[in-house]
DNA sequence: CTGAAAGCGCTAACAG
DNA sequence: CTGTTAGCGCTTTCAG
């Protein structure tokens, strides 16, 4: 019959009355502040190990830290938010500091909102969000309220550090890889983007528009053709038929990311056709999916530990209290593999 | 130059004043209590509008709730969690209350342990571990002293609710499955264990015993062999490469998950064995990618959806009151694709 | 029906 | 170096 919470839970008081000592030097010790003897400092350890107190966060919350760092996410569906995860959790390792994620509804705007505004409500002392949809004013409100980090977006704010990939440079790279192997007709699938107003500087905004721009370069303006469905499997597969039913269709696709990529192997398989022989198709995050031999998906690397661990690192530098904005680019590398090839004889 | 905090949150007493009433008659307000007449009832609510207060949780859980519950999951690479997850924002939609996810270390029970204690502190109103590692006498613990959900394993006990798959119901189907087409010499690809002592009542365990137990109904005792590794695409890998070594090789995998069949199609790919001529494989989880024409792999489905949403819904009962133990378990069904085929002849 | 007042556990002035 | 004390924003008796 569990009887709830009958154990009242361990305080300081608790803690300062098994050490004989009063609940300022309990707190001292805690915080490693100034002004407590290595004597007491050891008497309040032993009674904190003894006790096995642990401090009340809602309490502290009321002065001072939560000790807690805020991450939201569009959903964890995509495994390069789970690399990036992984760096957040291995900079924290070892410090006090714990993350707490919430998820923001996908591209459904209004629940990112109420997710931030849960994070702040819950006075995390810092926020990192990853590939946000909500509006720049919107984001430097909140870097005005506390420490923000954003993660996979490209403007430049001196409100808070940005951490991305170099989004310009990996479409670069992958849309030249293609147009090299002959390609001209190169099909791109990109996300409806739900933000009214300003278009964000959201990565597939970017992939999108580099895209345009180096087709463009080589004189394939008018091959352009974009599928705006959405970058998860059904997105890609849906985004496929799409280009697909063009005629001429297109001789390679560039799929955005490696999900919706996948979808796209599998709308071609469908279909009937063979890759790269009568299309070549192209990802982006280099998940370990793609590289598995049966799969063997060409795609765009970027370094998503490496992204999240320097996502914490600066994250904790603002709530250690700097306030100058930092921006931290990470370089992608094209990883060819299989599902890129020559471009169909018959195109000339 | 982003100063911090400048402006001073709204509180409960700002309201008060501007509505002209006591602090009392906003809680009340707030909480819908007892206890206010329809007028000071949308005077208060108007001025909350006016003045956009938002409750300030902390100070909340010093008192009464925090309106936030703890989500603990191992990772967030399984397409699977994300379907959970879903059925448990879903479910809390609408109400006050709001998830917060973290992630304990995959089979890191210490990271576990912390990631555990995280929540408590943070004094959320209730739990919902995912496939936790975690003793179940520690369970019991949590359990006393908050609402605690666990979601993916069987043990039976008074101090939580359980909902679970059918774990033993699905691998049946399974294994009946490859049986059925003619197979006989069936691998299985498990996951290490990480917990010392008494062995828990976790999926992967009890799926590696069912196959054990349909093997051996089946006069199949003695073609009983299982790759330990993790559920993974390398793991997949690994313990494909470990079953091909064997002779004779197995005509079939149960890859125990989807992921770990994923890797294990990557690994037959690799060694040139086609699928299901010479090798049929089948996972579990029936993720997204299962579906897909180019993979079509034999899964069995649970419906994750649905899991995350009662197990929500039990939770809130639980933080309602309720103390009595329930159990909710979900019937799997065998989705049979082109990954499983016919034994091939020479086995007899 | 309404409001004054006493804390929840902790931190941070401030005295000693 | 140490302890006393006044809150942080909210909920909850308990009088009016």
């Amino acid at each position: 019959m569990a009887e709830r919470g009958p154990r009242r839970r361990v305080t300081i008081a608790d803690v300062a009355r098994h050490a004989q000592v009063s609940t300022t030097a309990v707190s001292k010790v805690l915080r490693n502040a100034y002004g407590a003897s290595p004597a007491m400092r050891d008497r309040v350890k032993a009674a904190i190990e003894e006790l096995g107190y642990r401090p009340h966060a809602a309490a502290r919350a009321m002065r001072g830290r939560t000790f807690t760092i805020g991450v939201l996410l569009p959903h964890i569906r995509n495994p390069f938010f789970a690399d990036v995860l992984d760096g957040v959790n291995e900079q924290l390792a070892g410090t006090s500091y714990q993350a707490i994620l919430v998820q923001g509804g996908g591209t459904d705007l209004a629940a990112e909102s109420r997710a931030i505004e849960a994070l702040i409500d819950r006075q995390v002392d810092g926020i990192l969000m990853i590939a946000p949809l909500t509006a720049k004013s919107r984001l430097e409100e909140v870097a005005a309220e506390m420490p923000l980090i954003v993660l996979g977006r490209h403007e430049r704010s001196s409100a808070y550090d940005a951490v991305f990939d170099d989004d310009d440079a990996g479409t670069e790279l992958v849309v030249r890889h293609l147009i090299e192997l002959g390609h001209r007709r190169i099909g791109h699938i990109s996300q409806r983007c739900p933000g009214r107003g300003r278009p964000l500087a959201l990565p597939h905004l970017t992939r999108a528009e580099t895209y345009r721009r180096v087709m463009d370069e080589h004189g394939l303006a008018a091959e352009i053709a974009i599928a705006v469905t959405s970058w998860t499997e059904e997105g890609g597969y849906d985004g496929t038929r799409e280009l697909l039913a063009r005629s001429p269709r297109p001789t390679a696709i560039f799929a955005g990311d490696d999900q919706a990529a996948f979808g796209a192997l599998a709308a071609l398989h469908e279909a009937g056709l063979s890759v790269p022989g009568d299309m070549s198709v192209a990802g982006d995050d280099n998940t370990k999916l793609a590289a598995m031999a049966n799969i063997s998906l060409t795609s765009v690397d970027q370094d998503g530990v490496l992204m999240g661990r320097t996502a914490a690192r600066l994250l904790l530098e603002r709530v250690e209290g700097r306030a100058a904005a930092m921006r931290f680019s990470v370089t992608p590398t094209l990883v060819p593999r299989r599902s890129t090839g020559p471009a169909p004889a018959d195109q000339g």
